[in-house]
DNA sequence: CTTGATAGTTGATCTAGTCAAGGATAGATA
DNA sequence: TATCTATCCTTGACTAGATCAACTATCAAG
């Protein structure tokens, strides 16, 4: 070998660096913020990605968590105790059970939603002219 | 009250919005990542803190994950148990006890550091320029 | 109608996390 | 010095998230 192949450009390394700090910082603070409506960073992850219009299969949970199905059926026995979705058998296929969000489970994903979209301090205190321009970057870089 | 509050500006939202998204698919990147090495998520976060020139009390690892004293301890336990790290009793003031990394522990460390600094592809596939303006950003973002 | 894939559950087992209680040490103060 | 208080860590009990293996029910194709 001659030369260490640099496979990513140092630039790439760099900006990765610090967004990673601050993922990290945002781990829990995330934590604690959906502890304030009893539920666990699953539990919100899960009831962010329940359409409250459309009952939701529960593999399709699996497969956003990459996570093994019994899994989920631990984390949807947990919900559906404290009443914020109710399983449905699907009448087009009865294998499948989908979620519907109860009453009292849209307003706990509401709640939940607003909690985190409030931005962190961090980027909260960014100027207009970087909010825009940071936007527009993560734009790019997530639709690619 | 006459008008709600609108505590954060539109453009703060919408660029966190789009950070979140990025952030909850690292997430599993990143558990797949360190699992590869045989290593837990938070044991990988416990592995990058330690400083391999410093004995760490234990106490500050709690610190930094924001969790009780009592999980470090079963936490440290298993990495332990692997041969990663030593608790070594701290001269100065006995009750601390303080993190070593063994030999093996810091090659594992240097790579769980490899892994975590690989740069996703939505990061790595953005323009030398882009990138230059993302990190000037998240830095006066996180110094701040 | 068999065969095979898919959806979900159950049970065993692990890691991470909390809380309450306790032991050991350090530091301040009466 | 004796005691009180705070800090550092551990233990035990318990909950949640996660994996795996085994199982049921259902669907869909041949």
């Amino acid at each position: 070998m001659t030369v260490a192949e640099t496979k990513t450009p140092a630039h790439a390394e760099a900006a990765w660096q610090i967004l990673w700090e601050l993922m990290l910082k945002q781990r829990t603070r995330f934590v604690e913020a959906v502890a304030q409506l009893d539920l666990t960073p699953v539990q919100a992850i899960v009831l962010r990605r329940l359409d409250p219009h459309r009952p939701t299969p529960m593999h399709e949970i699996a497969d956003m968590l990459r996570c093994d199905a019994s899994n989920v059926t631990g984390i949807v026995d947990r919900l559906e105790a404290r009443g914020a979705v109710e399983r449905r058998a699907d009448p087009s296929d009865r294998r499948v059970k989908a979620l519907v969000l109860t009453r009292s489970g849209r307003t706990l994903r509401r709640r939940a939603l607003e909690k985190m979209g409030e931005p962190p301090p961090e980027i909260a205190s960014l100027s207009r002219a970087d909010l825009q321009t940071l936007h527009g970057i993560l734009s790019r870089a997530t639709s690619r």
